[in-house]
DNA sequence: AGCACGCCGACT
DNA sequence: GTCGGCGTGCTC
């Protein structure tokens, strides 16, 4: 009998995307299981690779399959239902199957590959270069050589054999442990120890005397000290008399900052309970139900949550609540944990590798019911989900931009068909797909048509800025915005100005040519960062000094232009020199934690007005703001996005809906250019299904989703001509391998035409029912990568792109 | 993707 | 004669 375990290795290539088999030594065969990370040999070199399948035979002759070098866990990563969601992955998003499996864990479970040299002979054989390098220690990474340019030196003494080179893998992430000390558990023998304590060492006697207190304890060395009040001296001494030992413990990191106070159920109001009353039908008869939540601001949907979860919770199953990551902010976490307490582990990006890996191991190890996350905290490897929400169904950060480019809300589905328990999507303003799914009942609508404690939506007011220049104001703020935020302040009540960001992005212009700094590898202007005066590149990376003079012209006639919202608030301290501002973008809010300090300011009353972009558009939810800003509405608009009126009527909605929220009413106000175009029109109504019917009529005569669905193929190479070359290829391909009936469009040059040195062309395809389509789709990837690939050519395909 | 193998040009 | 360039092909 043997022990063959199939293994996908961590090789992220399309000839290697295969389960691959190995030998299972008699001694690992016991413990080895599906789900678990292997160390295994591949070709010249070891790679880590996840345990798919476990059998007795294999079709490898046996002088060529190789065992498993180390079983790296002895309880499994992954769950069966991970490995079955990875082929899904793979398939539905045509990805490597090692990309699938990787996604769903920390990134602290991943290999970490290092090769190092070791000295085999005397150190006076090497050449004086390399024996300086072998002093401080006769085992030295490769990369420490590559730095000091002495591969070759090294590639010679490997061939001499005065030096062995190792490829090793590693995990990146360590499992933290404190040391603690146990006090022996055995009263006779902490007796005699205190009589064979000689009466010259009065504090070890003190300190095991106080030990027969606290027998069995497994206690923190410093309190200890404290309670005992002895050395660490003393302890050391007293362990070795046996009276106690150290021992490691494994312990969480704390990702979080402050206590919480538990919370009891709001009362709900009829809207919610009858919502809450259909959600809880179908857990209790365990139906893969998908709910579209579609409620107000203000409507209490986070209580339905709460009261769902708190169910689920009863019935001895888990729950998932994805959060974008954006609005993932301490007053949003902080209500589910003072609802669940210990129960609640956190996923953000906020966190290090170190306390990502805890707070995954606080679920793999059962410690949590409940999960609150960004988007991957779709694969919490929950075995007993009984429901998945997804709050703000609509926002774009659940779709991953690169492999796998999956959707959150499309994981969600599969996982509540196989755990047998619904799904509720959750939005003010869903996404059009969304919304029609509900339409045609494959999704039930469940609507809350009123804020949870009967406030009024704010008012909302839009207005005409071209009029204010036709009078002659060429300030940012209109006259009725500069009114009200006077009222505001003299009333000592709160407000917020929204600057939609895109558009407005700071840059470095010449005044004499007019030349705008541009990134050297990407086509896109530097970004001016006013901190460190630097100028960079948001895409790439590139980062240059604010150069003195024009590089084109060699003007020192150098303009900056700051961010904007440096900008306003450079003029908010003329128009308003007694308000106390706080500016929220990305230049202030670099640091850990200093997005959820300024929040918090702003909610203690510490400033009068909070000046932002996107970030503050959600969750924001302070009883004292009465005022609302959104300083120019259309930039947003005019982007090249068959989105782009969606993603605006969205952030309207959202921001008023930060208004006004508790007993004081809010009242928005809107300015814009364009206060015709029906996105802003219809958003002073605040009301979703007038604008959904337009919307969706634009999206029906422009052929685009929901009524047709959408895959991106984008080509790139270092040279113009032979991207759109290939480009082309691909085009003319796909149209002779496709129906009529599906529409390509392209190809054309991406939105950024180059990035990182590389030029960009996509095609568009555009498509309904089409079941060859991902077939022929991956036919094009093979002829990629049986050639393309070695002329440099890089091919994506995204499948229901978010960004076009 | 890596890495070894293997076959041709410029050096001691 | 040898080092080292990168085309080709394989990985249980």
């Amino acid at each position: 009998m043997i022990t063959v375990a199939e293994v996908i290795v961590d090789v992220a290539a399309y000839p290697v995307d295969r389960p691959f088999d190995y030998l299972v030594a008699p001694e690992m065969a016991a413990i080895i299981e599906v789900g678990s990370r292997v160390k295994v040999p591949f070709g010249p070199r070891n790679v880590l690779g996840f345990v798919v399948a476990i059998k007795d035979n294999t079709d490898i002759s046996m002088n060529k399959i190789k065992p498993v070098a180390q079983l790296l866990d002895i309880e499994p990563v992954l769950t069966h239902e991970m490995l079955e969601l990875a082929k899904w992955l793979k398939q539905e998003t045509i990805c490597y199957e090692i990309d699938a499996l990787q996604a769903m864990l920390p990134s602290a479970l991943r290999a970490k590959y290092e090769k190092i040299a070791t000295l085999q002979t005397e150190i006076e054989f090497l050449p004086p270069a390399l024996q300086e390098v072998f002093r401080t220690s006769h085992k030295i990474n490769v990369k420490v050589f590559e730095k000091n340019n002495l591969l070759n030196e090294l590639k010679q003494a490997l061939n001499d054999k005065h030096i062995s080179i190792e490829n090793i893998v590693k995990q990146k992430g360590k499992v933290k442990e404190i040391r603690k000390v146990e006090i022996l558990d055995d009263s006779i023998k902490l007796s005699e120890i205190v009589d064979g304590i000689s009466n010259r060492a009065k504090k070890q006697k003190q300190l095991v005397l106080w030990m027969q207190n606290h027998q069995g304890e497994i206690m923190d060395p410093n309190v200890i000290y404290k309670e005992a009040g002895v050395s660490p001296q003393v302890l050391q001494a007293v362990v070795e008399l046996g009276a106690a030992s150290f021992i490691q413990q494994e312990v969480y990191r704390d990702p979080f900052t402050k206590e919480v106070k538990r919370t009891n159920f709001l009362n709900l109001t009829d809207e919610q309970d009858i919502a809450l009353n259909k959600i809880t039908a179908a857990i209790n008869e365990k139906r893969p139900e998908t709910f579209l939540l579609h409620g107000v601001t203000g409507s209490g949907k986070t209580e339905i949550y709460l009261q769902t979860i708190a169910k689920v919770l009863a019935e001895g199953k888990e729950a998932i609540v994805l959060v974008p990551e954006i609005s993932l902010t301490p007053q949003i976490t902080e209500r589910f944990r003072s609802r669940f307490g210990e129960l609640v582990a956190v996923m953000h990006s906020g966190l290090s590798v170190g306390e990502k890996y805890d707070e995954w191991r606080k679920v793999h190890e059962g410690k949590v019911k409940v999960v609150v996350g960004a988007r991957s905290a779709i694969f919490a490897p929950f075995e007993n989900v009984g429901v998945i929400i997804l709050d703000e169904e609509h926002e774009s950060t659940y779709k991953q931009e690169d492999s796998p480019r999956y959707h959150a809300r499309d994981v969600a589905i599969w996982r509540s068909q196989y755990h047998h328990c619904p799904v509720i999507l959750g939005s003010a303003t869903p996404s059009l797909e969304s919304f029609a799914r509900a339409k045609k009942n494959v999704y039930t609508l469940i609507s809350l048509k009123e804020r949870a404690l009967k406030q009024s939506l704010p008012t909302v007011e839009i207005v005409d800025m071209r009029e204010e220049l036709k009078k002659g104001n060429r300030s940012m703020f209109s006259m009725d915005l500069a009114e009200s935020i006077q009222t505001r302040l003299d009333r000592q009540e709160q407000i917020v100005l929204f600057l939609n960001r895109r558009g407005y992005s700071s840059f470095v212009l010449c005044r004499d040519c007019g030349t705008v700094l541009q990134c050297e590898n990407c086509d896109i202007s530097l970004t001016y960062h006013r901190s460190n005066e630097k100028c960079k590149c948001h895409y790439c990376g590139y980062e240059i000094h604010v150069p003195k003079t024009c590089p084109q012209c060699q003007s020192d006639h150098i303009r900056f232009f700051g961010t904007g919202t440096q900008k306003v608030e450079e003029e908010i301290a003329k128009l308003f020199p007694q308000a106390r501002v706080l500016r929220m973008d990305v230049d202030t809010t670099k640091t850990k934690g200093s997005h959820e300090q300024i929040l918090e300011a702003f909610g203690e009353g510490q400033a009068d007005i909070l000046l932002g972009t996107q970030m503050i558009a959600k969750g924001l939810d302070y009883p004292n703001i009465t005022l609302v800003g959104v300083l120019s509405a259309d930039t947003s608009l005019h982007l090249p996005d068959f989105r782009a009126a969606e993603k605006t009527f969205q952030l309207l909605t959202q921001v008023s809906g930060r208004a006004g929220r508790h007993n004081k009413p809010g009242e928005v106000f809107i300015q814009t250019y364009t206060p015709e175009h029906y996105a802003i029109e219809l958003s002073k109504a605040q009301n979703y299904e007038p604008f959904y019917e337009r919307e969706m009529h634009m999206r029906h005569q422009a052929g685009y989703p929901p009524y047709y669905y959408l895959a991106l193929i984008q080509v790139s190479h270092e040279d113009v001509l032979m991207a759109a070359d290939y480009a082309g290829k691909a085009v003319d391909w796909l149209r002779s391998q496709l129906s009529s009936n599906i529409s390509i469009i392209g190809p054309t040059a991406s939105g950024i035409s180059r990035l990182q040195n590389r030029y960009r062309y996509q095609c568009l395809i555009k498509y309904k029912i089409e079941p060859e389509l991902i077939p022929t789709l991956m036919q094009l990837i093979k002829i990629y990568r049986s050639d393309w690939i070695k002329k440099g050519i890089l091919l994506t395909v995204d499948l229901d792109p978010t960004m076009i």
